[in-house]
DNA sequence: GTATATCACATGTATATACATGTTGTAAAT
DNA sequence: ATTTACAACATGTATATACATGTGATATAC
């Protein structure tokens, strides 16, 4: 059995997918779903609070609480891995091209990981594909001690899964976003031309303590798969 | 006089800030902020609960609640207004050449802005600054009847600020990044080459009841300003 | 010495209650 | 007819309490 409060948050989005919450419309009060589902005034609002989180919701002081009338796009978004992600898209991801190799930290890589200059390290390359058309050239390192049994075979698959069973799961990342024209080496593996700009992400991802634990350039041919992303304001919508 | 709830937030990043407490080092119990601002406990998990959601802190159950030590970068990300993020990051923005225009949405615009077929709409464009060097070719919209007094004078200021007088403000967006080579004409107005690869940044901005107030193509010069994002994972670092 | 049980203490979830504050429609006063 | 006051109801903030669950150190049993 699950919680009370996340059998509410279900509850809510099942009703906005079934489309018997429409956008704009109000939902029931607060004391209303106190009643229909039996708990506290609390746990009804930590479940909306959820929801509003992320945009699924909105509400008004005095009036009430809405559903958003947000559009979800079916593309891309990254930072979630990007096997998990695709599927949860509907499309067909699959790798190829895979290296691993075991390096030493230089200075710049020990700096962004945070570990000793000539630690060891994965360093590994992929091509990820989608519907086996290339789209992002992955050059990415991660720190050997947190994952001595890395293998081609699960590079392949998602090492993100692999690591997840190790407790090594991503909390946050810090991205920066540059357009470039694709590096020779790289184009020949993208089937584009030297001449084709790319989308070029610097990915710095951490676990929940705030350890980084995996580095990555990521070279997206962003014409075929544009990234597509969400954010939210933090104070959401208060002027003072 | 504020928040109890947001006095003990100011106090924890006060003391991060000020190395009271350092990354990686557990912060006092709930309990223990209890007794400090004679406050309840839920008002304590209530504060801590806002830093965690920023990734400023971190929990451990049975263990305690650890400050994060993901370094905070000072560079650009967007999404709150160019003028704010600018400011806050300690860049000196300014914007040049801004022309706007009456138009009437077409089908494309129409269906972007939610709005109908020949509306009137303002259309905007903008060459932003940081340090009085060109980084971003702005071409955006906005509907007319939500802010009828436009200027060029606004226009050159902060079009965000101007229509947050009016309760119209960004609550969350949708945004779409490419790599593409500079079209010609924006190349010119950015100092830039039209071989030049640029970072082509498609927003549409919503307010909080999810209704589009403003669509706009950015066209970053990213080597001279790296887009920088943070994003957080919604299930913290949680494996089923 | 090495397991094992237990206890203190941490966060996680949930309840019941109170009052503050913003919104809206209705009824009374002008 | 218009304004004003108020009541009903919405969300916002805060308290006090209870028990569940995970962690780690200590004391006990073998």
């Amino acid at each position: 059995m699950t919680n009370k409060k996340d059998a509410i948050t279900a509850y809510i989005e099942n009703h906005i997918q079934n489309k018997l919450y429409s956008p704009g419309q109000i939902i029931p009060s607060e004391s209303e779903f106190c009643r229909l589902f039996h708990v506290s005034r609390m746990t009804v609002r930590k479940a909306l609070d959820e929801l509003v989180a992320q945009g699924v919701l909105y509400k008004e002081k005095g009036r009430g609480t809405f559903v958003s009338q947000k559009p979800r796009y079916a593309s891309f978004q990254c930072g979630y891995g990007f096997k998990q992600e695709a599927l949860r898209r509907g499309f067909v991801p699959s790798t190829k091209a895979v290296t691993i190799n075991l390096i030493k930290a230089d200075h710049e890589l020990a700096d962004k990981l945070k570990v000793e200059i000539n630690e060891a390290l994965w360093e590994v390359k992929r091509i990820r594909c989608i519907n086996d058309i290339p789209v992002v050239y992955v050059h990415e390192y991660y720190i050997y001690h947190q994952c001595e049994d890395l293998t081609i075979t699960i590079a392949a698959e998602s090492i993100y899964d692999h690591l997840a069973k190790k407790n090594i799961s991503f909390a946050f990342a810090d991205q920066r976003l540059e357009a470039i024209l694709c590096p020779e080496e790289i184009a020949n593996d993208l089937h584009i031309s030297d001449k084709h700009p790319v989308l070029l992400m610097s990915v710095l991802a951490y676990m929940k303590n705030g350890v980084p634990f995996n580095y990555g350039l990521e070279y997206y041919v962003s014409d075929q798969l544009p990234l597509i992303q969400s954010i939210y304001n933090k104070n959401n919508g208060n002027v003072n």
